[in-house]
DNA sequence: CGTGAAAAATGATCAATATCATATTTTACA
DNA sequence: TGTAAAATATGATATTGATCATTTTTCACG
């Protein structure tokens, strides 16, 4: 706890490095990613990077969480996805080649790892195959992202923040004794409604409606699922 | 007018190869395209393809327009974008790999041009240059995505609304005489209302309302934009 | 620990928009 | 060109969710 800031950490077994992304480039270019690569640790609230800025390299999160969101012309916050050890943030803008449309600021301290721009593109150029994965992943992420829209436009608040409950459950749940799920993320009230797009207050309206009805218990800032099906009722069939 | 359905038309001109994405294709690719490409007129209402199934080409759109939507759960219709002569659909599909997660149908009569899977997926293989060019589109597209997002979720009905007219009016309008811009596409009012996300009498109130304060004139189901700025003020600074 | 600030919770009120009902206009086409 | 169906328009009402105000709780930090 008391040598928290800027520290390198050894990237050796950075999470990214044998799961996903990276898993199957050869031997050369994996090396060649250890030696570019910079791991430094950030503290909550500190910025990975600033939408409108320009791309510089690629963040791998070895520990911790972030969120990646967008600012609107009045100010608020409107959460695009959130990230967690193994993830990539910012190939989005490499690939076309834009300034970040969003900005990247961590929720929940850690380790991210930094390759270099130059690193990553020769990477991609060099292997037809690691840029098909690339290009998959970024179409993969269009159909979500316009899955959301959908989401967003249609369904009503209580919807989405069961069906955003149920997200989360699935990608932090903690397996806990009595098959009850807790969600391990520190999201505040206000991170949650900017993740659904509503009000902090009608979040928390919301939520101890919810706990009303059993189907969550709050123990301060972290929930746990009490009745995941119950919740799935509450995002398909609310009110129809 | 007599013969509509189904007729062969030469592709050597197709919009599509001169512009956009083909235009920088080697000799050899394009004749191949030509030869395997067929194209079919599709009447108003027709669908080239349904979510969930799995896509077999690419269309590109030679003469007509088209709409790209999702079903919802409750069986709401979200327009996710529209398509005009030259653009090219299916290909978020073809890269991720995945089945069609939107349906395309129709909305202005006119000749597709469709390329089969196997035809464009090996000249991709064959031009990285062109491989880059279409994540670069894809990364592109998520990025519009995102924004649209941001909007559907923090703008009001009528800021979405005068938003969409603009958007409109800079790809759909023509030149009239004295710079009024009339839209040119066929919109019904639910289609417009599935654009922004919200109800039909919605838009038609909002419509007659931004008549009334002559930002717009009504001629049946075409819009034409008297006050651009005006509806820029609406979209932006409404109600702030 | 204690304390001040931030977050969460709760209430009251209001505005935006959905929904339902019905009338009017337009359009397709028999 | 007449007619039914679809689209547009308008009104009345209900509901959701935003906003503002205030209290209570939690938490970080000296």
């Amino acid at each position: 706890m008391s040598t928290k800031k800027n520290i390198r950490i050894p990237c050796t077994l950075c999470p990214g490095k044998e799961h996903s992304l990276f898993s199957d480039l050869p031997r050369e270019d994996l090396d060649s990613l250890s030696t570019h690569k910079t791991c430094i640790r950030y503290k909550k609230g500190q910025t990975l990077f600033y939408e409108g800025t320009r791309p510089m390299g690629l963040f791998c999160i070895n520990s911790g969480k972030v969120k990646v969101y967008k600012i609107s012309s009045e100010g608020k916050e409107q959460i695009l996805k959130l990230a967690k050890p193994g993830d990539f943030l910012g190939y989005r803008a490499l690939i076309s080649e834009e300034f970040y449309n969003s900005s990247a600021t961590v929720i929940e301290e850690g380790a991210m790892c930094y390759i270099p721009k130059s690193n990553f593109l020769d990477i991609l150029q060099k292997n037809p195959a690691f840029f098909r994965k690339m290009a998959k992943r970024v179409a993969h992420e269009l159909g979500l992202m316009e899955q959301k829209l959908v989401t967003i436009a249609q369904k009503s608040v209580r919807e989405r923040l069961a069906a955003t409950l149920i997200m989360l459950k699935e990608t932090y749940g903690m397996e806990g004794e009595d098959e009850s799920n807790l969600i391990d993320i520190a999201l505040s009230r206000e991170d949650l409604a900017n993740i659904i797009g509503t009000a902090t207050e009608t979040v928390i309206r919301l939520l101890s409606d919810f706990k009303t009805q059993k189907l969550i218990s709050l123990q301060g800032k972290k929930i746990k699922v009490l009745d995941a099906k119950g919740l799935v009722r509450e995002a398909d069939f609310y009110g129809r």
